[in-house]
DNA sequence: ACCTGAACACCGTTCAAGT
DNA sequence: ACCTGAACACCGTTCAAGT
């Protein structure tokens, strides 16, 4: 697995190679077929792993909130979800794409998705029941900002974007969203002065 | 070529060989290769086919509309790609899929996508100089909505949702991002308010 | 318990030889 | 001008045989 991961990140997805990387681990072209079904099993570990670490950075980054405004959580969730999907695009495209293998099939990685998608709801929820959002279906705001992140992520890693800046202008892509569809305004608590 | 989107329509993008396309035409293995200098060329000229069929349906959409508001044209050229993604999966997915085949290389493609988004902005900038938008930063704003429509139509195409209902509340999104972000009204065709 | 390494089916691709 | 069909390199995958 570890050896997959790396010809990923070097190589990109579509060259890696169960071969390639049974012979970075210096072992025999047959011999990962004893430890997973298939190529496609193989694919499916690795995505999991990843999606580990990146429920970690969402994590990490939910941890640095203060107070308890759940709009703020939920705009970081998509920062640090956005962030790790452009630093770690090979990582991004193995956790979503579906060619690689079956998502019905990965309980553990659909759940951390899941998780993900659930919590960023909850929190949405959150703000609504405080009457902290305009009105709005719930339902079609969650799927509005899920959209738009992923679709930021997917259009850089698709290749569709000049290559710099891409970064900085998701993120403001992402605080426009906030301010203008969901109306939040940050508050002045997050402001931290930095030289 | 038709063989090869033939059989990318029935049996998706993963499992379209063209040796496969080659025995449905009747010919052997090597004969495409005296067309196309390779499987990314025919997968290209594939491509550029079906993103004419997209340009054509975003056309036909914006024909249907009377009057001149161009926010309206910007939705309904959000509106027709969006539709034409989802009727057309395997279509949408080699268009924008990058492994298929080099982006750089594709002009004729590349051009067709460039303008197709020129467009859409050209519609924004048009109501931004009528005051028809809130104060906003136009680069912001559609590189959001073309983040929105490629991330909902992604969503789909990868699998992320469940299948049903998937283009209603797609079009739902869509209209939720006009009203709620860019402030747009469908309104009465012949309206002029402008205060 | 784990690996080897030959084998198989399948691909993309090439090319001398055919019509 | 276009195609054939054998060949090559490369894959995923299997499996009898080894340690």
């Amino acid at each position: 697995m570890r050896a997959t991961l790396g010809l990923i990140e070097e190589s990109g997805l579509d060259q890696v190679t169960v071969r390639d990387a049974a012979e970075r681990v210096g072992v025999s072209s047959g011999a990962p077929f004893r430890h997973f079904e298939d190529r496609a099993a193989l694919m499916a570990a690795v995505a999991e792993e990843v999606q580990g670490r990146c429920r970690a950075e969402i994590d990490a980054e939910l941890r640095r909130i203060r107070g308890d405004d759940p709009v703020e959580r939920f705009r970081a969730m998509g920062v640090a979800y956005l962030r790790w999907a452009l630093r770690n695009p090979t990582h991004f495209e193995i956790t979503v794409t579906p060619r690689l293998y079956e998502f019905e099939e990965t309980v553990a990685l659909t759940r951390i998705r899941q998780e993900i998608a659930a919590q960023a709801r909850g929190f949405l929820e959150e703000a609504q029941r405080r009457g902290m959002l305009r009105n709005i279906d719930l339902r079609v705001a969650f799927y509005a900002g899920r959209a738009l992140v992923y679709g930021l992520a997917r259009l850089a890693i698709d290749g569709h974007l000049s290559r710099w800046g891409v970064a900085k202008i998701s993120l403001e892509v992402l605080d426009s969203f906030m301010a203008g569809y969901l109306h939040w305004k940050p508050g002045r608590r997050r402001k931290r002065q930095r030289k």
